[in-house]
DNA sequence: CTCCGTCGTTGACACGTGCAAGTAGATCGC
DNA sequence: GCGATCTACTTGCACGTGTCAACGACGGAG
């Protein structure tokens, strides 16, 4: 590296030692420096385009300022759910001095943080899972989970979802569950917070149904569905993706949304305005668990102790015409 | 910093000097090492639980292995394109032994790249752009365009779209633009393509609408534009989010598509195979550029001039039932 | 005039690493 | 038998930074 510009070149540019270079740019409050001297200094390192090299002063003790989360790469469109709040917590943490990086991808790959050095990481997985044990080991940093109380997040919604299609007089439901299998886990976990809602309610035991990603097949389900179980005449949706399917699916079975059945997503999903007919759905606010975890984050970035925060358990129904 | 177990612990623990100990972990070629204390280093390597510190292995002159993508914040439901460029990159990346990490947010943020010093930065802004060049002023690094080519891959879908349409036997096109005014440079490319393409296959000049993101707002556009220019039996959406709110006022018009127009996006996004009726739209394969700007990107990481690699410019027509 | 405190500045060290140069001891060539 | 080569290491420097302790100058107090 032959075209760095080092604090040492500052100083023989100002005429003066790079101590005094480094009291100045950092403007060390136990220093006395005359105001001449200091114009001299920042002319100097302006001229010259100087940046400090963030390695160095990372070898030398300094914090980092870096958070890195980690987390599989986004390839459903649902995700935007995270990247949303990825997106939010980014612009939080600036405001206490950090930057957000984020890393797509499998998670074992341990060298990716070695060169950035970051102070926390920010992991996908659950507080729980064996990964978690394993990363807080491999780095000799702090590892947070990135969502925490994500099942009390999953299931606040799932319960909305039931409460809004009993007060628009539904009375027997039946869930949609998504084709992936990855997804079982969270699905799980909406289904659980769907049946004990339901029963709380002193409503009929749901119906469960996973949905085919396939337009003609998700068509005959829900037709078999409605014939097996004619009592049911809501339903909730595992996500909008997967509202959407059952969308198409009654309008191609020709059967009336929301008259003979209600529908209900959740994320609310900018094009579920756009559905025929527009999709109600469940929408979270997480700016103040995004503001609230940041301050977390910076805590422990400092080396103190962070305070727990959890992502919110209740959610809100966006009423739209589809229930 | 007293926890952190350095290359001197592990050149004590094995009774060997530091020197012999580095030689080890990265296997120096030039060097001759007998099995014993070969191994002998590795399992007292293994037992503290060694990783090497980056920021001191940059600081000696190792060569970054991180690669910065700097772009806004990812908000609209329609950046998952770009983000699904970006993971495939990723994986890509790290196939070249490079490690991608992503900053969302404002560019002008020039101390977050400080901490982590990459060898590569990454930037949204295309070459021409302003930003771009401070970029690489701020940055004592290489700074490439992200998205190379950008002009000429948004260009290419429209083409595709009015070819599409051309075969479905339209022959008065309109050109559906987004409501906000940042897309306006990528809208205005998308337009001019069209209008070209238009002109080169003897049709009419296009019929340009900027569609409002109100529902009910744009059934009435959607109206107008049909009772002004009748004979108008074909349109290609910006995108297929301003696609979606065309199929949605349609339906609330209670106008036939395709039948009285048909209608095309771009993306491919997943809920377009959910719309009512399912929307055709323009899908580009852009993996092969990803491995070939991968290669680009590892040259300029090693300090050898890059190949200049584009985003490709030709794209496929995905028909579905509303073309 | 001497002593001492303050101000402004500087030399020197440490951080953890990679690698060039050097060094004992063993082995080889003649 | 003795220098030359080779093996298996080690000593030491450099990277760029922040900061402690020291140091000369200077001015005021005695």
């Amino acid at each position: 590296m032959s075209g760095r510009v080092t604090s040492t070149d500052v100083a023989r540019e100002a005429g003066l030692s790079r101590a005094t270079v480094s009291y100045v740019l950092n403007d060390d409050p136990r220093q006395t420096i005359p105001e001449a001297t200091r114009q001299r200094v920042l002319a100097a390192a302006e001229r010259l385009g100087y940046r400090p090299y963030g390695p160095a002063r990372l070898l030398r003790g300094a914090r980092s300022t870096l958070v890195l989360m980690l987390t599989p790469g986004l390839q459903r469109a649902t995700d935007f759910v995270a990247a949303g709040i990825v997106t939010q917590l980014g612009m939080a943490l600036r405001e206490h001095g950090l930057h957000l990086v984020w890393q797509l991808g499998t998670e074992d790959d341990r060298s990716a943080a070695m060169d950035l050095a970051p102070a926390v990481v920010l992991s996908s997985a659950g507080e729980g899972e064996p990964a978690f044990a394993e990363l807080t080991q491999q780095f000799s940093v702090p590892v947070l989970p990135a969502f925490p109380g994500l099942p009390g997040f999953l299931g606040g919604a799932a319960v909305t979802q039931v409460d809004h299609l009993l007060e628009r007089g539904r009375r027997v439901l039946a869930y949609a569950a998504p084709p992936r299998a990855d997804l079982e886990p969270t699905s799980e976990i909406r289904w659980q917070a769907i049946v004990t809602e339901a029963r709380r309610l002193g409503l009929a035991h749901p119906v469960r149904l996973t949905l085919s990603a396939n337009r003609g097949e998700a068509t005959a389900q829900l037709r078999a569905l409605l014939a097996e179980h004619p009592e049911v005449d809501g339903l909730c949706a595992y996500n909008d993706e997967v509202a959407f399917t059952v969308l198409a699916a009654a309008h191609d079975a020709g059967i009336d949304v929301p008259g003979r059945i209600a529908v209900i997503g959740v994320d609310n999903h900018p094009f579920g305005y756009l559905a025929v007919p527009a999709l109600s759905t469940i929408e979270s606010d997480v700016t103040e668990f995004v503001t609230a975890f940041a301050k977390s984050v910076a805590q422990v970035a400092r080396g103190e102790e962070g305070r727990d925060v959890l992502l919110p358990s209740s959610a809100r129904a966006v009423a739209r015409a589809s229930s």
